[in-house]
DNA sequence: GCCCATCCTATTTTT
DNA sequence: TAGGATGGGC
């Protein structure tokens, strides 16, 4: 192909060695903006023009949906549509719900099976709560999911749970049943779709002298299939994840796995960057390439990346070099709060439009989308529109929740967890106490709820249902009934939607409200009815027969950084909608890149952001490096990701205080300021506008802020170390003693700290001693970043030298 | 059955 | 501080 070997000539070598590998194990050190999904798209073209393998035999793995789709649609330029269009190329999600609807049988689900979002897992967790009677102040129903969600992604079965307490059974039984349910629902949730994959690939191979059963096939079936599998974004894989590719290519090896350690910041939610760290001692004779050179950025943005990530622990050596040119000086703009930044950021975009930089070419960054809302209000009082990036998806609106539960149901009458959510919206009487009574029923007998609700309503079951309320019942099973009556007789998605919103009285309930809310969310469903059109289309020019599952998958698997929400003040002007500044939290950054990028909130605890916790000091994580450490770790990986987005221009915003969840807190400039290398920076200093810059490293920095917080941490803080910062916020006193607290015995000496001495708490970090009050028990009262002043025991406090 | 008040909590978030 | 969730009262 012409395409493919035209570009073969402008890849460097590391790039090329990469794109020509073939066989085998293959694992891509990607840097930031070396190129990465250049390589990975021309490996793939390569596969198939050169080596003509055949594009279904081909599966590359992403991160997101948006990426996937961006690598469909360079593999399109570049083999064509027809050859493209074969290619497997998805999130694991998406891919896994692609093998499960093939090989639902063996996985022990309807062709049908619907995929249950947080949402409906939440609502499925409520239910199974109340009714097993638990506390829920003892135990949530959100905290066991996030226990049942931690073990899914280690792929521990409830039987494997370890249990050391009767907590740890209560969660084991809540598990169980509510596995139990999902399968009852023909539902997956969103771990499922990938556990039950791994447990088919992870069978043994079929034996011929035995009769295999239906998951060894299948299992067989799947390996089979894919000859080459390429995983993008590795460092953020899961146990899970692992697992599955490893179980893939175990017949062949052909695994290419392309990453960067250095960009791993999803640790929280179960990424293990081990999984790139140790592929080459699980996968012997893996070829090994480091791409190093950065085409994106100035090369003093390079330095200042640099600096920043080489202070990281326990990385894999790599040396990022550019040959672009220095470029400009990184900035480093020092605000007296959070308005005041704001203020600055919107400044300097408008500036910047005057100079001819275009508004949709910078991006302002944030750690926490708390930050956004006074960013927000600065860019409306200037008339700058926006967008953010992440945030509510369309998708989680109620409105569309609802109809789409309507769907749901359609397709799928088992989904006690849709029919609970509609069976009254828009309200019709059918209160909770007849819903209650229903379900109990059905539990009872065996049925869904649909089922109960419909005996229950013909009066063939005896639920306790009063006569008006049976027939309430009775009229919505009908409309149920209609509606999956005309999708059963082929009546397109579309349709069937819009006769959901007819005869639910949905549509009509919302025209009468009269308000804009109202108003709004007609909207939202006329465009939710709008994408299923849409989805129709494409379906047809597939050659696919749409269908209700068919629109639910997509419209499941897709996230919020997908389709950016839209807050742009001048859009219904029109004229200006396309050029739009960009915000959103470095974590939405990832994989993008802007030619101006403007972070904020440069602040120690918050960016890093620290939240202290008892066992952040105690517990170990599993690179041996304390939980509180790895997290300061993966910090540092979130600037450097967030640095590295920039190509020309990098602003870097701090303010002296700002107001974080009602409280106003004093933050000294982030060590990640303190990391820069001198001669790349230049500092604007606040109060006198910018007018008073200096060049220089942010290591002399020594001005405001810093006279409540003297430096004394220059050669980077211990990992315990919490910074000093006074906090004004409201005088809290703590009980001198907790109720039920031992008394214990201590030596009557005299108190030996002093005013001024720094302590360490337990719970609330380092802070600085302002009295003594001496006396059998001691008591300090003493001052803590983000607690205020507290009033302590001596013996709960510990010297820090 | 609906609405209002109060309480609680609070990184990052894909699928 | 602010938003969502929950529960009590009408």
């Amino acid at each position: 192909m012409s395409n493919v070997e035209a570009v073969a000539d402008d890849l460097n070598e590391p790039q090329l060695e990469a794109v020509t590998h073939v066989e085998g194990p293959l694992l891509v050190f990607a840097g930031a903006g070396s190129g990465k999904t250049r390589v990975i798209t021309y490996r793939i073209a390569n596969l198939v023009a050169t080596h003509g393998v055949p594009p279904y035999r081909i599966l590359a793995v992403t991160f997101t949906n948006k990426a996937a789709g961006e690598m469909r649609e360079r593999l399109e330029r570049l083999l064509g549509e027809g050859l493209a269009r074969d290619l497997w190329v998805g999130t694991f999600h998406a891919t896994c719900a692609r093998i499960l609807r093939k090989h639902h049988d063996a996985a022990g689900f309807s062709r049908r099976f619907v995929i249950y979002d947080d949402a409906d897992q939440r609502s499925l967790m409520d239910r199974i709560v109340k009714e097993r009677d638990v506390d829920t102040d003892e135990l949530s129903a959100r905290s066991v999911l996030s226990r049942i969600h931690a073990f899914k992604q280690e792929a521990v079965a409830p039987e494997d749970v370890p249990r050391n307490s009767r907590r740890d059974d209560l969660v084991v039984s809540l598990y169980e049943e509510y596995e139990k349910r999902l399968r009852a629902a023909d539902a997956c949730d969103f771990d499922d779709l990938l556990l039950h994959v791994l447990r088919l690939v992870e069978r043994p191979d079929p034996d011929a002298h035995e009769q295999p059963d239906a998951k060894t096939l299948a299992g067989a079936s799947i390996r089979a299939q894919f000859r080459y599998v390429l995983v993008d974004e590795f460092q953020d894989t899961n146990a899970v994840q692992y697992r599955l590719v490893r179980a893939l290519v175990r017949a062949h090896g052909n695994l290419a796995v392309v990453g960067d350690d250095d960009q791993s910041i999803y640790r929280w939610r179960g990424a293990d960057v081990r999984n790139i760290r140790g592929f080459a001692k699980d996968f012997p004779g893996a070829q090994v390439v480091k791409l190093e050179q950065n085409y994106r950025s100035t090369a003093r943005i390079v330095r200042a990346a640099l600096a920043v990530i080489a202070k990281g622990r326990e990385r894999v050596p790599k040396e990022l070099w550019t040959s672009n040119v220095e470029g400009e000086l990184v900035e480093v703009k020092s605000a007296v709060d959070e308005r005041d930044e704001a203020q600055k950021v919107a400044a300097y975009v408008d500036a910047r439009q005057a100079e001819g930089v275009a508004r949709s070419e910078i991006a302002v960054l944030y750690r926490t989308h708390a930050q956004s809302r006074v960013l927000e209000e600065a860019l409306r009082a200037r008339r700058i529109p926006y967008r953010i990036v992440g945030g509510l998806r369309f998708f989680d609106r109620a409105e569309v929740k609802d109809l789409l539960a309507y769907l749901r149901l359609c397709a799928n009458p088992k989904s006690d967890v849709d029919l609970a959510r509609i069976v009254n919206v828009p309200a019709r009487g059918i209160g909770a106490t007849t819903v209650d009574r229903v379900q109990l029923a059905a539990r009872n007998h065996g049925l869904t709820s649909l089922e109960a609700m419909r005996e229950v309503a013909r009066g063939k079951l005896e639920a306790g249902v009063a006569a008006a309320a049976r027939k309430r019942l009775l009229a919505f099973v009908a409309i149920v009934d209609e509606l999956a009556g005309a999708e059963a007789s082929g009546h397109p998605p579309s349709e069937i939607a819009q006769l959901a919103l007819e005869r639910s009285g949905y549509e009509a309930h919302l025209r009468e409200e009269q308000t804009d809310e109202a108003q709004t969310r007609l909207q939202n469903l006329g465009e939710l009815v709008g994408s299923i059109r849409e989805y129709e289309q494409t379906a047809s020019a597939a050659g696919e027969q749409a269908s209700i599952t068919g629109f639910l998958e997509r419209t499941a698997l897709v996230s919020s950084v997908d389709e950016p929400r839209g807050e742009d003040p001048l859009a219904r002007g029109g004229a200006w909608s396309d050029d739009v500044l960009t915000l959103m939290s470095v974590h939405a950054a990832k994989g993008l890149e802007f030619r101006e990028v403007l972070i904020t909130g440069l602040e120690e605890d918050l960016f890093p952001f620290v939240r202290q916790r008892d066992e952040d000091d105690a517990v170990f994580g599993p690179t041996g490096l304390t939980r509180g450490e790895e997290a300061l770790e993966e910090e540092r990986r979130l600037a450097y990701v967030a640095i590295t987005r920039a190509r020309e221009r990098l602003l870097l915003f701090h303010a002296g205080h700002r107001t974080l969840f009602g409280q106003l807190r004093y933050g000294r400039p982030s060590r990640f300021l303190v990391d820069l290398p001198r001669d790349d920076v230049k500092l604007s200093l606040p109060g006198a506008g910018d007018s008073a810059q200096r060049t220089g490293g942010y290591g002399g920095y020594g001005g405001y802020g810093g006279a409540r917080a003297a430096r004394d941490d220059d050669d980077g803080p211990s990992p315990a170390f919490r910074h000093p910062m006074a906090s004004a916020g409201p005088k809290v006193t703590t009980p001198v003693r907790e109720p039920g607290e031992r008394y214990v015995e201590r030596d009557d000496d005299a108190c030996d700290l002093r005013r001024g001495d720094r302590v360490r708490h337990k719970r609330f970090g380092v802070g600085r001693v302002l009295e003594v009050e001496e006396g059998a028990e001691p008591k300090i009262v003493a001052e803590f970043s983000g607690f205020g002043e507290m009033t302590i025991l001596r013996r709960f406090l510990e010297p820090v030298a």
